[in-house]
DNA sequence: AATGAATGAGGATTCATTCAT
DNA sequence: CATGAATGAATCCTCATTCAT
């Protein structure tokens, strides 16, 4: 398994730790199917792989998880929580108002601190994003989650910025749908589209926010 | 079957027309299939069940198509050559440039005619969004056409609405991947994310035109 | 196909000939039949492959011969015939004792005889050594032609040889026995066995024939 | 299953039993495979109807053989070994030399050895034998053992017995063909010929042997 | 807790054969 | 006569899951 991979893992596990304690084969699994799954999908992988590559029994993986649909949930759900996790802090509007004072900010500090999160579970991620429309349980705590909780987060901050006049007066929804589009269209070329690019992401990022500023700037 | 889907299957076998002519069971063959991969995925989708859908028995699917992937594999190749078929137009550049004197026309023009053909191919698309990380020869065709054809393609449609002064002199990659961002995330939002909203997309799409305007627009 | 496999097709053909005029596409059939029985076995042998080779029609097969055991039994079955030919003569007896007046002139002309129609026939032999085991329709004709007819009259044969001398008396099927062994063993070697190696054919009958003799000389 | 089979089984599970312990539904496996195979032949026998005659299910048989071929191979590559083992002894020409003075001793021990064993393992030596031409794995196992060590071994027996004046001064290579043929034919007729004639096989095998014998005898 | 042998339903694919053209 | 599309049973093999140890 490669070192990034190993760190992929890492975070993952302080994940689910938050969960449950887990015993060393449990970890092994885990990372057996989190690789697999990714590398092949879901349905094209089969537990025995899994098992040999984890280096336990088959029975061992359905002694911890009753199916393997199990597993991939129990791999995929807490990573959707953690991935939308700022955005349901508890006092994120208090903290939002004096910490940004600029939609850019605000911005900025969403993306970079994002993008390190996705660094650290792509292959997870990657996971989710095929699993999403196949798996009904999946669906409805992310349409529960990002739709409604997230979308109302940002569609609240981008309120909050057009009631003080840095952004134009558009329907929220269209703001919050152009500023994410953009900075989940950088993510996506930079982490699946061309990886293998020599990015420079801090210029990257700041031709995007800019680009979004003068999208969304007052006209005159 | 839905009439949506008729309409879909109607579009895809208008292409593979071009191709061959296809005999009864074959097209009621590619419509279960395109049904059922759409549905399920690839790898959960079994021959015997599209061959039930499409009444008729398992062996005549692999008359027609050598295995399970050739089946795939004949769906969804020709939808990429169709997908970016405007792109790569013999007369693109002289027809572009006396059609669409402003860079917003030209993304009006786009965006318009992409999102038609894309909701007449949904089910396809959805299929090849979902295969193109699992299948190389699909990932080597779309990087053949797609990363190298259409984006050059765009980035000269950019660089010529930079070098009159419509776009500002940012690097084109920056602006190609800003504009499509946006595009395409209305589309994601429109056909995949919540599809049974009550979209007004004339509207939306000028929301987003304005947006990529501005946000391109030269600094004062 | 090779020349030598041209020979033994048009020494089949010669066989078949006698039973019934085939069409061209006929030929073709058997030919490619008998390449691919030979080749993989009847049981592995499958009769779209067959077709294939043949340059006809999945259909083509089965109106010619109603199944493909059919088939088979009409490469194999008048080949047995060929093969034990001789030995049914109607005048076997008379021509035997002018023509042969020692074993040995009765053992040369019959091994050279039979090893000249082998050469022409191998595949077909090959074929037919490997299904009798298991077609009781061969088996049948096998030990009705072969055991019966053919052990009687190498039987007298060697009766005839042992009442004027030539031969130790011994019980004669044992004679038979050992000669048919050795010259049989031989063309095991030759044809299947070692058949690449450079043999000289004369000097090997010759000194198969010498080793009877002496091991069924009379005991002085 | 007749006794007879019984005895087969048993001789060869002690064969596999040197290799490695067998599970009880391995052994119901191998006993069904070797039944099967050697009364239809490999290619015609199916997994599923092995698995039924073994009482187990049929994704049993691939817990322990990877494949069918798997599976055929561990029936006959053994027996291979076992046929001809006394051949390769450590100390084959020393026992040789001091138990056997005379040739037709040396004879008379190998074949009532040899009868015993294949007595003991009629059907794997019928698949063997039926397999031969079609495996080429076995095949290489074959020419390997067989041709090059055995061979060898009965050519330097063969000299050994023609320099003390025994044999007649043939090449070498004749009097092996030509003892094998005589020896051979005889198993041959006894077990797959006519087995169900009531043979005096020692009567049989000393004809054979003083067959051998006078037709190997030195001249006068 | 962990094992791994056992299961049998279901996987993709091939088969010999039929029949309308 | 010849075709080849169509069949559906049968092929080998894999799968997720169970359970006695």
């Amino acid at each position: 398994m490669s070192e990034e991979m190993e760190q992929w893992v890492a975070e993952m596990l302080r994940i689910n730790d938050l969960d449950a304690k887990m015993t060393d084969k449990q970890i092994k699994i885990i990372k057996a199917a989190v690789e697999t799954f990714s590398e092949k999908g879901y349905a094209a992988s089969s537990t025995s792989e899994i098992a040999q590559k984890a280096g336990v029994a088959e029975g061992t993986i359905f002694r911890h998880y009753k199916t393997k649909k199990d597993l991939l949930l129990s791999i995929v759900a807490p990573m959707m929580t953690k991935l939308i996790a700022p955005f349901v802090l508890k006092d994120f509007n208090k903290v939002l108002h004096s910490a940004y004072p600029k939609y850019e900010d605000f911005l900025r500090a969403v993306i970079k601190n994002r993008m390190e999160f996705a660094r650290n579970n792509l292959p997870i991620i990657k996971i989710m994003l095929h699993e999403l429309p196949f798996q009904s349980e999946l669906q409805a705590q992310f349409k529960e989650h990002i739709a409604k909780k997230v979308f109302n987060r940002l569609q609240e901050v981008v309120e909050h910025f057009q009631s003080d006049g840095q952004i134009i007066a558009i329907p929220s929804h269209v703001a919050v749908r152009v500023s994410v589009s953009v900075l989940i269209g950088f993510c996506f070329a930079r982490f699946f589209l061309l990886p293998e690019l020599d990015w420079d992401e801090e210029q990257e990022i700041e031709y995007s926010i800019d680009f979004i500023m003068h999208g969304l700037a007052p006209r005159e």
